[in-house]
DNA sequence: GTATATTTTAAATGCTTGTTTAAATTTATC
DNA sequence: GATAAATTTAAACAAGCATTTAAAATATAC
């Protein structure tokens, strides 16, 4: 019994994910999210009791699955330029992995975000790495220029996401098909990495 | 006659322009644009047919709006590093007018990408301007970083465009209050500057 | 100032929305 | 295998949606 209401349950949660990362809170309907489901359409208020809290939930999810592995990286104990790459490469990753993640998470939290930010303990988390107390040392011993974890990790995380979030403007204006946009993207994460690591150490 | 007719349709305009830009086709209602502009609500169909084309028209000015003094600046006849600070300063001045309005195009170009790229020849006019000669010639004579428009032009506008698109995420996650996050912009605009000439200028 | 065209209004249209109901079906318990 | 609980179903709910209607109000033209 409870092994087969979880399969519902978890078979609507993954629609409800899939759905509401392409078109948002707003653009999803209950019966967009049933359908996918391929499951009637009381069933989502039967296991989540409303569009909201499901929603909900899956938010939470979706920011940790964003946050999540990155603060792994944050911690890692290697040299601050191997760090920058690996970064750069995991959200490169994760974006062509889920390529509506960004823009999702961004959108939604734009259109309401007191109503997502419940606790984010994963916020001070990520506040207090191990990267924090590398970039202090490096800025105190002069090797790198004098910057803060705010400035230098969205530097870090702008070029990529940006072009996936825009990934179909980018293809417009610069004429690509999928298979160029893809080269496309491999390149610039390359030019990215180069950039900000001979911005941030100096010499 | 006229007169006051243009006045109601305006009024309507600039007040769906307002809500679409806050709240995405998806979240706004007609009502809420009648709301918004203290008209009844049979007014926004009387002068614009349907929801759909009055969004229609106004994502066209809204994506003109986007790329018009733009377009100007690349054009202009000034030293590279110039061009790219303008750009930069642009950009962010733009978003400071209008912080809804990057965040706005990502979410809708993303959602249906066909139906909002009807000419776009303005996409043209900014594959042809003068930055690209510019760069041409600066690859050419070793004075720039082999890279090519479509590599540039990102950079240049990623780094301010996503702190304000994440604006509430930056916010909550570096603790920072609205004045903190204005002046927290401002900086972080130097160093975009600084880093992309930095990276495409050799020497 | 009357006749005509334009603009505004309140009300209603039919459709879709999120959610609930209550009965039917399946599963678990003894 | 009968009883109870959990799950699934079809149908209905009221509320909200974009849009239309037809009458009222206003402006224009002569």
């Amino acid at each position: 019994m409870k092994c087969v209401s979880e399969k519902s349950e978890d078979k609507i949660r993954e629609a409800a994910k899939r759905v509401f990362l392409k078109k948002g809170f707003d653009g999803t309907t209950s019966r967009d999210i049933a359908k996918e489901a391929d499951m009637n359409i009381a069933l989502t208020n039967y296991y989540f009791r409303s569009k909201e809290k499901l929603f909900l939930e899956i938010f939470k999810d979706v920011l940790e699955e964003y946050f999540q592995n990155m603060l792994a990286i944050l911690n890692k104990d290697i040299d601050i330029k191997a760090k920058i790459s690996e970064l750069i490469d995991h959200d490169f990753e994760m974006m062509k992995r889920e390529p509506d993640l960004i823009i999702f998470i961004m959108n939604e939290i734009h259109k309401s975000p007191q109503r997502l930010f419940p606790d984010m303990s994963i916020f001070r988390q990520v506040r207090e790495t191990y990267l924090k107390k590398q970039l202090e040392e490096g800025v105190a011993n002069g090797t790198l220029r004098p910057m803060q974890l705010e400035n230098i990790l969205p530097l870090i995380k702008c070029g990529v996401e940006f072009i996936f979030m825009g990934r179909e403007i980018h293809k417009e204006l610069f004429q690509m098909s999928d298979a160029e946009f893809a080269n496309y993207a491999q390149e610039q994460k390359e030019h990215i990495k180069a950039m900000v690591c001979n911005y941030l150490v100096i010499g």
